[in-house]
RNA sequence: GGACAGGUGGCCGAGUGGUUUAAGGCGCACGCCUGGAAAGCGUGUGGUGGGGAAACUCACUCGCGGGUUCGAAUCCCGCCCUGUCCGCCA
């Protein structure tokens, strides 16, 4: 979400950043209209709180009167048609003010200077970890999985549908294990405060970090209750903080938490739909930062850092890649997606994605911060990613660590956590 | 789910239609006092939006949303949240 003022000061940075993603056409109309319904707001507002000053004095004056037991039918009477004028304003006020919020809540965040224009084919690789493992005589997960007796498809779509999994044994026992591992990497090297947070919550949060209005078609929601299920932890754990004013010396401050993700993938039909690819139920450790602007930069570094690590502990290469304008999420202002090695499928696949927000976020959900005592409380910044998503590391792991024999070798640092060292 | 009680500024707390355009206190900031401090005294102390170069000014803000009224923290309706008890329940 912008400041009405973006659409006074800033409309050609607006517009710029809406050229890179390569939406102009989308977004062209959408602006000069709001431009539009801003001036017309501002003049109602003025109009309005006018005659809201003159009704006050009217008032004053009919109590005075009262009190010193005079006549004031005729006060009276003009405050009866003030309160007739001021109704009519307000309504009008209402609804441009609800139109350009709307506006303003559709407008996509403005990347960063240094990310690139263009759409998906403008991303570019910014580093490579690790060597990447010859797909020749690799097996896909679903079939190393299968063989393990770890992963169960039909029976995950038996009980819910396509996109819903079972995990079994050693599968199951492999998630709890990495949630472990994370959290316990990020509480205890990265300074982060371990939360567990619902994993439904009401529209105003989703408001608030983005999701809605513009994605409802991607939620899952339980709408007669106006509640729905998290896409991400992001979405209860940037909400903590929804209509508070932190203080400054609070930030730079952490949560990491884990929660189910449940995704409908409406637009994603048929894509990646094999195996541990793409669910409509998956599980995650997110972690969130929350920091002055001056601080965000910075700070969006040593959180891609932080999901960076979990890849080199376990050992799976990976290359961090910078999306492109137009791949980048409605809310952020720049994303670096870490892509993980699956020699078996023979592609990267994105297990974490860490981006900064700017104060789009801050503004939906109204975090603020002081910067010192009797100061003006400003925006804070808000940013997070994957720290990691489990069902595509899990398959990154079987595909990388498997072995003629059809066992798997896991990385050290799992083997506190599982008990083992090899599946199967 | 049912019954009852509540929701006022950073905090406590007064306030049942018009000098409350929110009393008083605590806390906080600054000043006076002091060798220094405490105490005492004085001044100030929220947020949002509009106008203005600024000083400043206007409007809104007493859980949220409607309504009644010339005028609402105060009256009416709906909702949300918290507490206590009951019911149900992992």
């Amino acid at each position: 979400m912008h400041d009405y003022r973006v659409l006074r000061d800033d409309v050609e940075l607006l517009r710029g950043a809406i050229e890179r993603r390569g939406k102009r056409d989308q977004y062209a109309s959408v602006i000069d209209r709001g431009i539009t319904l801003d001036a017309m707001r501002r003049a109602t507002i003025q109009a309005v709180e006018e005659k809201k000053a003159e009704r006050n004095q009217n008032s004053q004056e009919v109590a005075r009167r009262k009190r010193n037991k005079e006549d004031a039918e005729e006060l009276i009477a003009a405050g009866r048609t003030l309160g007739e004028e001021i109704a009519a304003l307000e309504y009008e006020l209402t609804r441009s003010q609800a139109d350009l919020d709307a506006i303003l809540l559709d407008l996509p965040n403005i990347t960063l200077d240094d990310v690139p224009a263009g759409d998906e084919s403008a991303n570019r690789i910014e580093k490579t970890w690790g060597t990447p493992r010859e797909s020749a005589g690799c097996r896909a997960h679903w079939d190393v999985a299968s063989q393990l007796g770890i992963l169960d498809l039909e029976r995950g779509a038996k009980v819910s549908g396509s996109g819903f999994i079972v995990m079994r044994g050693a599968g199951a026992r492999l998630t709890r294990a990495l949630m472990n591992f994370f959290i316990d990497v990020h509480t205890r090297e990265h300074g982060y405060e371990e939360v567990w947070v619902p994993a439904v919550v009401n529209r105003r949060s989703m408001v608030g970090t983005g999701q809605l209005p513009k994605f409802e078609e991607d939620m899952y929601g339980l709408r007669e209750e106006e509640l729905y299920l998290v896409p991400t932890a992001e979405v209860p754990v940037t909400n903590l903080y929804r209509d508070e004013i932190l203080t400054a010396s609070d930030l730079p401050r952490g949560f990491v938490a884990y929660t189910p993700c449940f995704r409908r993938e409406a637009g994603a039909a048929g894509k990646d739909t094999r195996g541990l690819l793409r669910l409509h139920q998956f599980d995650k450790v997110e972690i969130v930062r929350y920091c002055t602007p001056e601080q965000s930069a910075e700070e969006h570094e040593r959180l891609t850092r932080h999901a960076e690590t979990l890849l080199e502990r376990l050992g799976l290469p990976y290359r961090r890649v910078l999306l492109a304008a137009g791949d980048t999420g409605q809310s952020s202002a720049k994303t670096w997606d870490l892509e993980a090695w699956a020699p078996g499928v023979g592609k990267f696949l994105e297990v974490s994605s860490c981006s900064t927000f700017t104060d789009y976020q801050a503004r939906r959900a109204n975090i603020r911060y002081r910067p010192a005592a009797g100061e003006k409380p400003r925006f804070v910044h808000t940013l997070n990613g994957s720290g990691l998503a489990f069902p595509r590391v899990i398959a990154c792991l079987l595909e990388h660590y498997q072995q003629e024999d059809g066992t798997v070798r896991l990385p050290d640092c799992l083997h506190p956590y599982m008990g083992t060292a090899v599946l199967g």
